[in-house]
DNA sequence: CAGTAATACTTCGTGTTACGATGTATTACA
DNA sequence: TGTAATACATCGTAACACGAAGTATTACTG
C-alpha cells in the first residue's frame, strides 16, 4: 500500500488500537498488523508524538521482569477520532472527484 | 483538512483533473479547489513529479503571448487511478477498524 | 496612463514525517 | 549455548507539502 495513503491513517488508527483497552508497543502492532503494518520505530515516533498532543498517557508497568509502558487514550485523543469521522467525508468527496467517469453530456 | 490525510490523495486528484481533458497548472488548482485546495508550488512540484513518472507528458503552447504548459494524462497515470481505486477498498477496512465501536460483547 | 489584479510558471528553504538500521536487555525455548 | 521473541529507544535520511519570493504578461480601472 502506498505510504502516502496511509500517512494520515496512521496517528488515529494508533489511538483506535488503544481506545477500548490500555494497550503497549508490541501488541499495539499486532493489533493494526491485519489493517495497517507499521515498524516499531515508527510507531514509537507516533506514540511519542501523541503523547506531547495530550492524546495519550503512559504508565510504565513491570511484567515477567520487563518493563513495559502502557498508553492510555485521553478525551482529546477520543476528540481526535471523532474530527477523523468528520475529515472521512471530505475524503469522500475527494474520493468521487478522482473515481467519477466522463459523464459530462451522457 | 488535516495534511497528513491529504497526501495520498494529491498526485491521484491532479492526474484525475487532466483525465477528461488536458488541462495547465492555474487550471488544475481552479478545478480541483471544491475538492482539496493547494499552493503553486505544490502542484508544480507534483507535476514535476508526475512527469518524471511518466504519468503525464508536457506540451507549451503559446496563448494570447503567454505560454502555457498543457499536461496529457499517459496509460501509465490511468493506471495510476485505477490503482488508486484498489487501495481505496483497503483504505475503507483501516477506516472500519478506527470507527468500530466497542460491540465486542454487545 | 499609472496602478493593481489576475494569469502563469519557477525556485528556495523548511518543518513534518515514515522508516530502515542498529542497539540494549530480558525471557522462553530448543 | 544459541536463537527467537518480547520490548523499547535512537539516529540518519529521503520524500513531501508549502510559504515566500520572484519573473513576466494581459486586463481592468480610476
Amino acid at each position: 500500500m502506498d505510504i502516502q495513503l496511509k500517512r494520515g491513517l496512521l496517528d488515529v488508527c494508533v489511538l483506535a488500537a488503544i481506545r477500548s483497552e490500555d494497550s503497549y508497543g508490541y501488541k499495539i502492532i499486532k493489533d493494526m498488523k491485519p489493517y495497517i503494518e507499521l515498524s516499531e520505530s515508527t510507531l514509537y515516533t507516533i506514540l511519542k508524538r501523541l503523547e506531547t498532543a495530550n492524546m495519550l498517557t503512559v504508565r510504565t508497568v513491570e511484567h515477567g521482569g520487563r518493563l513495559r509502558k502502557y498508553y492510555h487514550i485521553t478525551d482529546a485523543g477520543q476528540k481526535r477520532i471523532a474530527d477523523f469521522k468528520e475529515e472521512w467525508k471530505e475524503m469522500m468527496s475527494i474520493y468521487q472527484f478522482v473515481t467519477k467517469e466522463d459523464d459530462v453530456n451522457v
